[in-house]
DNA sequence: TGCTAACTTGTACAATCGTCCAAAATAAGG
DNA sequence: CCTTATTTTGGACGATTGTACAAGTTAGCA
């Protein structure tokens, strides 16, 4: 437990400029293989290769290879979160929240780094497909997603008061099942269509998607 | 490729009654396990190990690591896409299909089996879930369920003529995803709301949720 | 500028990995 | 029962794994 956030021992100098840079370059690399290959099938020297660096330096500023991974799938989940949240309180500044609006507070923050905010994110919004999917790393997942998750479903029920809160959740769990689909499994939408049309669309059809599929599940 | 099916080498005597049985228990157990920890996260000696016998008997029965994850995940494949082939066409007989009835017929053999089916099923279950979620088994996945996916997808496509076929691809795609993450994600829905009361439930609250989620999405 | 914490390097370690193989035990087919 | 294909055993192989460490280099801070 608590891997994502060690105990940091008093540091009395800052890093340098270098160091930093580097330990960029190390988390990149991890985040990349530790996404196309999961935990297991990526290793230590693979990311050190990557990076560019010896074997010593990944263990140096990454630690142990849990805490690593933990650290590479915790560094962007905060900033995703506060956008999560930013765009929600934004909106509901605007009037008043509609169930749409709430779907699309969470997933557009999402889907907008993973096809705009370059290779990286686009690598870590596949690293949040395997986290979730894989029960080693319930802890994890939990640690870095479910509180903002609660927030989103809080907001929903307060929209259905009479509705029963699993039934949200569990709404809310197959709507996340299908924001991380749109991103894991685009070949597989493709594998049994035709090629989709621009990614612009990918949003609303999800959105469009999950909206109806809570609403019914609430008013089954 | 073709890792699922290779060539079998003349084989010229029948299998011994105790061999077949060895063979079931490594298969049950690189099942288990594969299901458990993933690809890498299992080793040919925990498998061993689990279904106690040494390491060689699992090379022999199972060829390389590779074959033997193959072997396991097209094992079941094929029973559980005549469980649901057959369900459609028993439905069929009953009167016109609808798309309630057509993702009853997919989600729910494979829902009663990872619930009733027994240990191996269950593990089977979450397995399916790790297949389609890992980019580096997309050929085997496509193998083993794209092709009754495409029927499903026919089934539906026919019920909505002028409805594009990417737009329901995408909608039984994220259908899909939520019915992996009712087996592979229920900790969460009850990390995040109240425990779930009974199972039965979970296939029709699924199915309202994908069935209003694809005709949202067609009539968008 | 000098001191020293921090960073970097390369190597070494024990453990485990997938695969292979020769020999012994087993059991099917004549 | 005898022959022999098959199954089973236990160990060995080289490669790779995560981690640790001592020595050398860099750079922050006084």
């Amino acid at each position: 437990m608590n891997a994502a956030i060690p105990q940091e021992k008093q540091r009395q100098r800052a890093p340098s400029k270098r160091s930093l840079e580097t330990r960029a370059r190390i988390w990149d690399a991890a985040e990349s293989l530790f996404a196309e290959r999961g935990f297991d099938g990526a290793s230590m020297r693979d990311i050190a290769k990557t990076a560019d660096v010896p074997v010593g330096l990944v263990t140096h500023h990454g630690g142990s290879k849990e805490a690593l991974f933990a650290s590479v799938v915790g560094r962007r989940a905060e900033e995703l979160s506060e956008a999560r949240t930013n765009a929600l309180a934004a909106r509901a500044e605007l009037g008043p929240l509609t169930l749409t609006a709430i779907l699309e507070c969470f997933f557009g923050p999402y889907l907008e780094k993973a096809e705009t905010g370059g290779p990286q994110w686009r690598a870590y919004a596949r690293l949040v497909g395997y986290v979730s999917a894989d029960a080693r790393w319930h802890a994890l997942a939990a640690e870095c997603f479910d509180p903002t998750a609660g927030r989103f479903i809080d907001a929903i029920s307060t929209l259905y008061p009479h509705a029963h809160r699993q039934t949200i959740s569990a709404g809310f769990v197959y709507s996340v099942s299908a924001m991380l689909a749109l991103v894991t499994s685009g070949w597989r939408v493709q594998a049994l269509g035709d090629p989709r049309v621009d990614a612009a669309s990918h949003l609303d059809e999800l959105v469009s998607f999950c909206v109806a599929g809570i609403e019914a599940a609430i008013n089954r």
